[in-house]
RNA sequence: GGACUCAUGGCUCAGUUGGUUAGAGCGCCUCGUUUACAUCGAGGAGGUCGGAGGUUCGAAUCCUCCUGAGUCCACCA
């Protein structure tokens, strides 16, 4: 053996090895025939006969199969993402489960995947069309989603051999992409279900739009910002009004105070007449305890479709009110509504506006930029969110919630990580229905189909056959013999079905005259499917086999976005929970405990400390030390200390390998008793607090153990010929086993190398399935 | 405003049914290289476990309050 544990030159053949034995998939390690598997056993014949085919050449003889079913579905990362150092952290977590699991002799399953992330993947690609000069505008929907998906393609292989690189035993034969056919059949079986179970409605909800994005966001997408803003104190009528937001004006139907305001009392139920500048008009005067008399003037303007709250208080107030009118539309832009404002943006239109009421004299004061309040802005893109008015799908989330509430108090599902159980019932008890419409087309198409017989409304905007743009109502486009649905159909680019349309659901077109929806899904909509669907997807018994699911493992930031919907979707599609664990991990900050970004040019690329360090330092300094839900910070220093524990094991490796090859004259066993109760008293903590999901713990408890313990005393112990040579084989045996969850390649690599100089030596020809130490053994 | 989390040697963190002299890594100091490993070894300095009360035979650990830090959510035009 070399002097040093050099993981450049063993890594990837160790991989290769693991790969080639076939053991990353569970029916290759099924037990042969019995008399009570025969289920298993027919599912999986082929494979079966495969398996015992490698058996034969691995050895499985000493193999305990426990054949419990042991499950993790991954995390699916972007498919065209670079991996990061989260995505490294729950690779050297999940693995370490599931080679535990696969050591014990379970039925070990890892389903990888990958994510069509559609927000996400559709502005990078978008961008990347930018810099070719065109835009998402030049392609009809159809042409747009082939060439993102030509785009992803090209990727897709990235993610996944990084993640080999890391180690992860996942079975890839079992791979999922969340836009597979079979994924997307699924995903659309499940929609059709919550639509006949009625928790599907379509509504004109006031939305968080973004104007540059192009597409609405659920409110868990929104982000709000600290502003510095103006605040324009009007006149209006006989009030005067504070407001931060001139320009929407035109949409104004009422004045609101609180009903107990003295000072207005006596305008409550009237009519003001009010100049808006481009014409004067009457608006009611209502009180509702919303109103913050303390605030501004105690007097609020009403503009429902500009504003959430706004749009609250007329829902409260509908019947005493007019119909409120559309100012600023999808572009950003302000309408027909407003005059000859018509055309600006809002931000542009707010400071002409204000210089004209200026000029008007209804002006009386601005304040200046220090009025300081929240403002919604995109997550993706920072643009200030616009709420507008657009019908748009929704899923009543109640019954689901309750569901989830059930299975979190009869501790079904058990969720590890500082305090994110009580944040995920905070969550749940105060969610709003799930707005699942998003105006992209990389993701999966609503299965909504439109008679353009019986809405004769509908906007569309299309390409014809010579690729012109075109826009109208379907009925008057239909009217003109250069158009049929079809080609409509083949060229959209976008529908938009008035409120009130009629609609079905259904995978494939009804009929002739039907036109289908141009939203898609949220993306959480189908990754919220994600364990029932890959398992219900995958080989034929998968779902039997493995569903529930053991542990789900992810960072703890998208608790409400994944975490949540896959508990709701999974116990309202199929009963059940879709795992039994959760298992939180903290955010990898720098060493100053920020976060990593690439703005402040912290990051660290997990690719190159695994070119530096070797993938098992990687692992073992991200999972040492870590506790479940809590951030972890790391730096260099980490990654070097776990470098030098790998060679400290390789390198005790060498010594006993050396020590073999002289016959030893001293290996009685002086100090064996000990020695072994100690040994077994390692492998009874180490194993419970995998168990526990003590990730952190286990690891430092061998690094301590091994290091301080085994080689400080040991060995030294050993050279004195204090201690036998057959307890320090016997040591080594079980400190390669234990730490082969953690540090995989380094353990596997000096097990082939002592299978090599010591042939009969080991107990099995591959260190990944031999089985796991139990304290029976000596 | 609401919720959650954290506070342990210079730095980063372990320490979960309360139990002997509170641990590790990195850093620091002294010494050591014909020895498995200098990606190392031996030894050492360094902590009133944020503060104040309480429960207990016994508290870093449980309870209350306070202080400080962070995260998430909701927010007034």
């Amino acid at each position: 053996m070399d002097k040093r544990y050099d993981h450049n030159s063993t890594e990837d053949k160790i991989y290769k090895l693991w790969e080639k034995s076939g053991f990353f998939n569970p029916d290759n390690l099924l037990r042969k025939k019995t008399t009570n598997n025969k289920q298993q056993i027919t599912n999986n014949s082929k494979s079966t006969k495969r398996g015992a085919q490698k058996s034969k050449n691995w050895d499985l003889k000493s193999r305990n199969f426990t054949q419990k079913p042991f499950c993790v579905i991954m995390p699916p990362p972007n498919a065209n993402d670079p991996l990061h150092l989260g995505h490294a952290m729950f690779v050297a977590i999940e693995d370490m489960m599931i080679r535990y699991h696969r050591m014990l002799g379970d039925d070990t399953l890892w389903l990888p995947g990958t994510d069509h992330a559609g927000i996400e993947t559709q502005f990078v690609f978008e961008k990347k069309l930018k810099k070719e000069g065109k835009s998402r505008f030049n392609f009809d929907r159809e042409a747009l989603y082939k060439k993102i998906w030509d785009y992803v393609q090209e990727n897709s292989e990235t993610a996944i051999s990084q993640m080999k690189k890391l180690g992860a035993s996942a079975d890839w034969s079992r791979s999922k992409f969340t836009l597979d056919p079979n994924i997307v059949n699924t995903v659309l079986d499940t929609f059709k279900k919550l639509h006949e179970d009625g928790l599907v409605y379509r509504d004109l909800k006031l939305v968080n739009y973004c104007p540059k994005c192009g597409t609405a966001f659920s409110e868990l997408e929104i982000n709000h910002q600290e502003k510095n803003s103006k605040l324009y104190y009007l006149k209006y009528g006989p009030f005067t009004i504070a407001t931060t937001r001139p320009e929407t004006i035109f949409g104004d139907i009422a004045v609101a105070v609180h009903p107990d305001d003295k000072r207005y009392q006596k305008y409550i139920g009237q009519e003001i007449e009010v100049n808006y500048l481009i014409e004067k008009r009457k608006v009611k005067v209502i009180a509702d305890k919303y109103v913050d008399p303390e605030f501004g003037t105690g007097a609020v303007k009403i503009t429902p479709l500009h504003d959430h709250n706004d749009y609250e208080l007329w829902q409260r107030h509908k019947n005493k009110l007019e119909l409120p009118k559309q100012v600023i539309n999808h572009n950003g832009r302000l309408n027909q509504h407003a005059g000859k404002y018509r055309g600006l943006k809002s931000h542009i239109a707010r400071e002409e506006i204000a210089k004209d009421l200026e000029t008007a004299n209804l002006l009386t004061r601005t304040t200046k930029n220090d009025y300081q309040n929240k403002v919604s802005t995109c997550y993706r893109c920072n643009t200030a969110i616009e709420p507008l008015p657009l019908p748009q799908f929704f899923i009543k989330v109640k019954p689901m919630v309750e569901k989830t509430l059930n299975i979190l108090d009869k501790k079904q599902v058990k969720i590890h990580g500082a305090g994110h159980d009580k944040i995920l019932r905070h969550w749940l008890k105060n969610l709003k229905d799930w707005n699942i419409s998003r105006q992209i087309v990389w993701g999966i198409r609503m299965p909504i189909w439109y008679d353009v017989e019986k809405n004769p409304d509908i906007e569309v905007v299309f390409l014809d056959k010579n690729g012109g743009k075109k826009s109208g109502k379907i009925s008057e486009l239909l009217q003109d013999d250069k158009y049929q649905i079809l080609n409509i159909s083949v060229g959209l680019q976008n529908l938009s079905a008035p409120m009130g349309a009629k609609y079905i659901v259904s995978k494939n077109s009804p009929g002739e005259s039907y036109l289908q929806e141009t939203d898609t899904f949220d993306t959480w909509f189908s990754s919220g499917q994600w364990p029932f669907a890959t398992l219900q997807n995958s080989k034929k018994g998968d779902f039997e086999r493995f569903y529930p699911t053991s542990v789900m493992e992810t960072a703890y930031d998208i608790l409400p976005f994944w975490i949540m919907r896959m508990l709701m979707l999974g116990v309202h599609i199929t009963g059940k929970t879709p795992f039994r664990d959760v298992y939180f991990h903290g955010l990898i900050r720098d060493q100053k405990g920020q976060k990593m970004s690439k703005s402040k040019g912290n990051t660290i690329n997990p690719l190159e400390v695994v070119d530096k360090y070797g993938a098992d330092a990687l692992r073992m300094a991200l999972i040492i030390r870590s506790s479940a839900g809590l951030d972890k910070s790391v730096r260099e220093a980490d990654f070097r200390a776990a470098r030098n524990f790998c060679n400290k094991l390789w390198n005790a490796s060498r010594f006993i390998s050396m020590n073999l090859e002289i016959s030893d004259p001293k290996s009685q066993n002086q100090n064996g008793k000990e020695f072994f109760e100690k040994l077994n008293k390692i492998i009874t903590i180490v194993s419970k607090q995998l168990n526990d999901f003590k990730f952190g713990l286990a690891t430092d408890t061998l690094y301590n153990e091994f290091w301080h313990w085994y080689c400080d005393e040991c060995i030294e112990l050993n050279k004195q010929g204090k201690l036998g040579q057959t307890q320090l084989v016997e040591g080594l045996e079980v400190f390669l086993k234990l730490l082969h969850p953690i540090i995989p390649f380094t353990t596997e690599s000096i097990w082939q190398e002592l299978q090599k100089n010591h042939p009969n030596k080991l107990s099995s020809k591959l260190l990944m399935t031999t089985p796991w130490p139990t304290n029976n053994d000596k």
